[in-house]
DNA sequence: ACTACATCTTGACAAATGTCAAGATTTTTT
DNA sequence: AAAAAATCTTGACATTTGTCAAGATGTAGT
C-alpha cells in the first residue's frame, strides 16, 4: 500500500531509500469500507491524507440535512480540512468514502517535520500547495461567472473521471445546484 | 512608503535592520490614480504585491463586457494573480485601482530570493499561503451553500471595510449576482 | 431471487433571479 | 456652476431554479 504513495512521490521527487523509509515510518494505514467517515464535523482535523485508493468526499452538512460538497479526493489525490488543522478549531465539514478506499495519514507535527527534514519533500508540498490555490481560485473563477450548464460541461471536462464514479446528485451538490436542476440541463442538453 | 510595509512585516515577524534593508532594495513603489490598471488579461504577471494605502480589485471580464470581482485588496493585503505567476501562463484577470493607491511590487524571482535567505520571511509568507487557502475555501463554501441575501450578510460581517468603500454593484459581482437583485434584497432587509 | 434502497427523470407550481429600461440621486469632472 | 458620468432603485416581464411529489429504473444486501 505505501508502494503507491511512493511511486506517486517517485513522480515528482528524487527522494532517498532512506528518505521514503523515514516517510513509511510515519504513515498510518487505514482501509475505509463504503460510507465510512474519517472526519465528522465538530472534530478537529490533525492529519494529510493522501489517497492510495478509492474515492472520498468532503461536505458541508446543512440545518436542512443538505449535503454541499467542497471536495472530491480520488486516488493519488490529498485530502483534509485545512482550515482546522492550521486553526486546531473543530472542522465544519464531513469526509467519507464513496468507494471502498485506502488512504494514508500523516500526523500534522510529523508532516512538518517531514518537510524540514526532507527540503525536497519540502519543495514537493509547496508546489502541492500551489496548485491547490489554482484550483481553489479556478472553482471560485467558475462559481461567479458560469451558468449553471457551463458549470457542469465544465466539471465534465475537468473530472471526466470523477464524473463516471459518482451519483448525479453529487455533481450538482460540487456545483451548487439542486438534483432536479442538473437532470433537466442534461435532458436539455440531449436535444441538441 | 516601505514604513507602510515594514510595520506590516514588524507586527507579524522579528526582522533585523539588515533583513529590512534587503527587502525594501527589491521593492519597486508604484503610485496608481484611481482606474489605473497593473495587470491586464493576456499579460504574465510576474510579482507579489502589497498594498500599501488604497484599494485594488481583480477580476475577470467576460465575453459580454461583464466584470466578475475575483479579490479585493485593501491595504495591508497582498494581490497579484497567483496561477499566472506560478504558470507564466497570460492571465485571464484584470487587476486595477478602485482608489488612489500605493503599492510594492517584489519581482517573482527577488521574492523567492528572500524567502531562501530569510527563514522568518519564509515562515511568514507560509502562514501569509495558509490564511489564503482558508479564505479561498472559505468563499468557495459560502457560494455553494449560502443563498443570495446571506451571502450578502456575509460579505458585510467579513469585509464591512470594504462594503463602505465600493458601489454595491461590485459587491454584486464579487458574490455572484446581479447588482439589481442586491437592490431589491437590500430593500427587502430593510422592511423587517 | 427478493427486498430495500438509491438513483434518475419528469410534471406542476412557486420562488428567485436576470434583463431591459426609466428615472432619481449622487459624485466627479470640466 | 454646469455638465457628464456613475450609482442606486424600481417596474415589468422572461427565464432560471428550487421544491415537492410520483414513478421508473437500477443497484446492493440478505
Amino acid at each position: 500500500m505505501f508502494e503507491i504513495f511512493r511511486k506517486y512521490l517517485g513522480d515528482k521527487t528524487t527522494l532517498s531509500n532512506q528518505d521514503y523509509a523515514l516517510i513509511e515510518s510515519l504513515c498510518i494505514i487505514k482501509k475505509l469500507r463504503k460510507n465510512q467517515y474519517i472526519l465528522q464535523s465538530g472534530d478537529v482535523w490533525k492529519y494529510d491524507a493522501f489517497v492510495c485508493r478509492g474515492l472520498l468526499k468532503m461536505y458541508y452538512l446543512d440545518v436542512k440535512g443538505q449535503e454541499h460538497i467542497m471536495q472530491f479526493a480520488p486516488e493519488n489525490y490529498w485530502t483534509g480540512d485545512r482550515e482546522s488543522m492550521d486553526t486546531d478549531l473543530p472542522s465544519k465539514y464531513n469526509i467519507d468514502a464513496i468507494e471502498p478506499s485506502d488512504i494514508l495519514l500523516i500526523e500534522k507535527n510529523d508532516f512538518e517535520m517531514l518537510r524540514k527534514t526532507i527540503p525536497e519533500f519540502n519543495n514537493f508540498v509547496n508546489q502541492t500547495i500551489k496548485k491547490n490555490v489554482q484550483t481553489l481560485q479556478g472553482r471560485i473563477h467558475t462559481s461567479i461567472t458560469l451558468s449553471s450548464e457551463e458549470k457542469y460541461n465544465n466539471f465534465l471536462k475537468q473530472f471526466p473521471d470523477i464524473a463516471s464514479r459518482v451519483p448525479l446528485h453529487m455533481i450538482a451538490s460540487y456545483i451548487g445546484i439542486s438534483a432536479e436542476t442538473l437532470s433537466r440541463i442534461r435532458s436539455q442538453s440531449a436535444k441538441k
